[in-house]
RNA sequence: GGGGACGUAGCUCAGCCGGAAGAGCACCUGCUUUGCAAGCAGGGGGUCGAGGGUUCGAGUCCCUUCGUCUCCA
């Protein structure tokens, strides 16, 4: 066996498989094309298309080392020796060419001659019924047939969902000898003795709906060896961690903890988390995710947060991200040269997000103190601390046990078990929509339609080339007769879905809205069009609409025609994102990135990441920079190449897009430079005024801009203008005098409030005081209608104050309505003896059609909705006031 | 996509059962002091995130919405 560092063997890989006709295809990014997946988990990924048969395949042969993201083994990580969130995996693919006869010698010469392996420790497993497979490896490959096993389908056969492609797989295991564990193969022996360094998957089949599998015309081979394991294995290292790139990672884990690897197997756990996520966060980083609360951001948060737990255990109070950033950009930059570019840039996006975290710990501590303070800890505290604070439960768990306090951890599991489950069934309710079956059959009959619409808003001579009504494929549709029952019971306006082979109708994609218009036929169908979606991933454009008139058959040729001038409003704010987008990253930094937008005909919105608001000075810069291009008129250029030769002139590329083997760039001005696929204007000039109207934030590190363009961003600016100058006009002033004017008037404002304040207290001193003195048998009675309750409230504590034993009673109309005002104030001494400012009020309250807080003696206010009773009820509460007084 | 928490003075936050918007720090003025977070007295500063609703009355209860934090998928 060879030793080898990680950049001989990826050279050596690749040069064997080049060797043998495949073309070296580079990494593609840890942000898949593909929308079903989170992240690239397996080489396969980027040749997906390929091997459905969705694209034709470039190239019959290729190989690859691929970057790839697994999480599912995330909570293991660094207890085992050989999990990786982050790997490199090896892979070479056949796309219809090659099968098990040459994939199989291909896998056993690279193993035993270009890495050295030894044959006779080389064991090989098959799927249980796969005796092809077996023959070959014993005949050709010369593997006794005792170090062959065969395994069920749980470990051996391979498939992407419950149906579609499968089948069979294939491994050869290393058997590293007796001090790893038991003897009896793979199958049968330990488990860290036989480690799997080569898996093949055959595939072959094609599973249906009904469970049955049929054999694939073109047949598929998908290999994939992890870089990392087989450098272990061929080192005879313990584990991952000890291979050359890991080694070096670990020692950056070590310097920023001051803890040495190997001595203590808790920390050195620690130190491998810390090694393994040092490399994932930078790639995940670099590849253009940024931390956020879902999706890739979220994957990347918790690989951030959980590196910094581990740190912050071993009592590391400064951040740590810098020097792990820095030491995975040493050891893994020159494979990837992108990574080493941005290395400043990646180390600042994970201080800030560790950063954050540090904070949440802070507030997190400050709560488990409050909650140790009062004992154990419940479930519900452990999950509202992880849940609401993210304050982490392995923290929770360590503090309190160093206070000697308990955590109910099965009732805090039971917690996380209710909310995963809640979010899963809320993920099931979410599909809705066509199944794509019915899509894939049209493609199998009919093809896939063209776009044409990049030139052109009509076409006369387009196929319908399928009908899908009332969830299934259907041949004709008729405007009298309701899909698939044949009834007319008129439920004319249920949408059917129409394919053309070829159509001038843009389908949403990458943010710009479908088109609308009219599809016609010469016998008189009409068929409105009111949304146009891609169907598998693009392959196919669905119009969704409703038939007004006529019959449309397959087959029938008929005039398809799209709303002219929405699709110019679309064409303005499409071009019009394209020059924002670049005007933001010259404005604010290269790493502002598209992180999804929309192009409507009425407006235009834009996600990118950045870390913080963009301040209104900003906002204008790039709002002028964008106007300028605007008004250089330049032509729109439309460019058709590879997507290599594309990446080479520097265009930006966009996850969520599809791009084939030719993609389409656009250059808008000097600035725009992008992969792009949807319609756009011919000449800069014609976007008219861009104009940016919100900014705000979408979330952590992601903001969004909402502008307008041509008339319609005329339209708002005179909108603004008309709100100024009415505002003018009714301050009488010009219209760059109003915010002076409107400053001095708040001025005014206040000193004016302020003098009222002081005269309604002389005023109310002295009515007070008259009030006072019309006191009759104890008791101050008054109807005083235009206060408020608030002037009511003041002004009974002064009467009371002034008669010095007593009950006041004070009631007004509010306002000019029906509704009523009233206070009670009763004397401390009154009080004493059992005189109740509530009991006095709750009969006036009735009357008044009110209430009042009966609980209270002192003071009470209240109302009602009925002044004509005011009288009455006033009249009512003195006599009570009297009656009480009389009592006490 | 589905949950949870929080939005009150420049900052950190309190505000109980619905009944007069508060504290500490910061700021301003004056006094007193000139030794490390100085003291004392006084003062300014609030659309209680926004909009509806319930109520005689809402910072407080209900709904909607915006923002921030956070978990799950």
């Amino acid at each position: 066996m060879r030793r080898m560092t990680a950049d001989e063997l990826r050279r050596a890989f690749q040069g064997f498989f080049a060797e043998r006709g495949h073309t070296v295809v580079p990494s593609s990014s840890l942000i898949p094309n593909d929308p079903s997946l989170l992240l690239t988990t397996a080489g396969m990924v980027q040749f997906k298309p390929y091997m459905l048969g969705d694209e034709a395949a470039p190239w019959p042969r290729a190989t690859s080392v691929q970057k790839c993201f697994r999480t599912t083994d995330i909570d293991i990580i660094g207890t085992t020796t050989r999990h990786l969130t982050f790997f490199e995996m090896l892979g070479n693919f056949s796309l219809g060419d090659y099968f098990k006869a040459d994939a199989i010698p291909f896998a056993w010469d690279l193993m035993t001659e270009v890495l050295g392996f030894d044959p006779e420790r080389l064991w090989v497993t098959v799927f249980e019924t796969d005796d092809e497979a077996a023959k070959l490896w014993h005949e050709i490959v010369g593997v006794p047939t005792e170090r062959i096993q065969r395994m069920g389908e749980e470990d051996n056969f391979w498939a992407m969902g419950p149906t579609g492609p499968c089948g069979p797989c294939s491994e050869i295991y290393f058997d590293r000898g007796p001090s790893w564990g038991a003897e009896g193969g793979p199958k049968h022996g330990g488990e860290e003795r036989f480690t799997e360094v080569w898996n093949l998957v055959f595939m072959q089949y094609n599973r249906l709906a009904d469970g049955s599998l049929e054999e694939l015309p073109r047949k598929n081979i998908d290999t994939g060896a992890g870089l990392e394991r087989l450098l272990a294995v061929m080192a005879d290292e313990r584990s991952v961690f000890e291979t050359d790139v890991l080694r070096r990672l670990v020692a950056a884990a070590e310097e920023c903890t001051g803890r040495t690897y190997g001595a203590d197997e808790k920390i050195d756990v620690s130190l491998r988390i810390l090694a393994d996520h040092a490399r994932a966060m930078t790639f995940l980083v670099s590849d253009g995710v940024v931390p956020s609360n879902e999706g890739r951001g979220y994957v990347l948060r918790r690989i951030i947060r959980r590196a910094v737990r581990h740190a912050y255990q071993l009592g590391v109070e400064q951040t740590v991200t810098p020097r792990l950033v820095e030491a995975a950009v040493a050891t893994m930059g020159e494979a990837y040269p992108d990574v080493a570019a941005n290395g400043a840039f990646l180390a600042q996006v994970l201080e800030r997000e560790e950063q954050r975290f540090r904070l949440t710990i802070a507030r997190g501590l400050d709560h488990l103190d409050d909650v140790l303070a009062r004992g154990d800890l419940s479930g519900q505290d452990a999950f509202f601390l992880h849940d609401t604070l993210g304050f982490p439960i392995d923290l929770t768990r360590e503090i309190a046990q160093e206070r000697g306090r308990a955590v109910d951890l099965d009732g805090y599991g039971a917690r996380m078990a209710e909310q995963r489950t809640r979010a899963q069934e809320a993920r099931k309710g979410a599909g809705t929509g066509t199944d794509p079956e019915l899509y894939r059959e049209i493609l199998e009959v009919a093809g896939r339609s063209e776009f044409v619409g990049h030139h052109t808003s009509t076409l006369d001579d387009a196929r319908v080339i399928g009908l899908i009504a009332g969830g299934e494929r259907v041949e004709w549709v008729d405007a009298g007769v309701r899909p698939g029952s044949g009834d007319g019971d008129g439920d004319i306006g249920a949408t059917v879905e129409l394919v053309l082979d070829r159509t001038p109708f843009y389908a949403e994609s990458g943010g710009q809205v479908g088109d609308t218009g009219v599809i016609e036929a010469a016998g008189g169908a009409t068929f409105e069009v009111r949304d146009t979606v891609q169907g598998l991933a693009g392959t196919l454009t669905v119009h969704r609409g409703r038939l007004s008139t006529g019959r449309l058959t397959v087959g029938d040729v008929v005039s398809a025609r799209i709303d002219g001038e929405r699709r110019d409003s679309i064409r303005r704010n499409h071009t019009a994102t394209h020059l924002l987008h670049a005007a933001m990253r010259t404005v604010l930094g290269d790493h502002v990135k598209q992180a999804g937008s929309l192009v409507a005909p009425d407006r235009l919105r834009f996600d990118f990441s950045h870390h913080e608001a963009v301040p209104a000075s900003k906002l204008h810069e790039i709002e002028a920079l964008a106007n300028r291009e605007v008004l250089s008129a330049a032509t729109v250029e439309t460019i058709e190449t590879s997507k290599a030769d594309a990446e080479t002139m520097g265009a930006i590329a966009f996850f969520g897009d599809k791009y084939g083997d030719t993609v389409r760039v656009l250059r808008a001005g000097p600035r725009s430079l992008e992969f792009c696929g949807g319609t756009h204007v011919s000449s800069l000039g014609e976007i008219g005024p861009i104009r940016v109207v919100s900014e705000g934030s979408i979330g952590a590190n992601l903001r969004r801009i909402e502008a307008l363009t041509g008339e319609a961003a005329l339209a708002h600016i005179r909108e603004s203008d008309e709100t100024l100058a009415s505002t003018a006009t009714l301050l009488g002033v010009k219209a760059s005098e109003v915010p002076d004017r409107v400053g001095r008037l708040l001025d005014q404002m206040k000193v004016l409030g302020r003098e009222l304040e002081a005269l309604r207290a002389a005023a109310a001193a002295g009515e007070a005081d008259a009030l006072a003195a019309s006191k009759t048998d104890g008791v101050v009675v008054a109807r005083l209608d235009g206060r408020t309750a608030d002037d009511l409230r003041l002004l009974s504590n002064s009467v009371r104050d002034a008669i010095g034993s007593g009950v006041v009673v004070l009631m007004s109309q509010v306002g000019d309505g029906d509704k009523v005002a009233f206070t009670v104030a009763v004397s401390a001494d009154l009080q004493e003896l059992g005189v109740s400012a509530g009991v006095i009020a709750a009969g006036a309250a009735k009357l008044v059609g009110g209430g009042a807080d009966p609980r209270r003696t002192d003071f009470v206010q209240g109302g009602g909705k009925n002044a004509g009773a005011i009288d009455g009820a006033l009249a009512v509460a003195a006599a009570t006031a009297r009656a009480a007084i009389a009592e006490s």
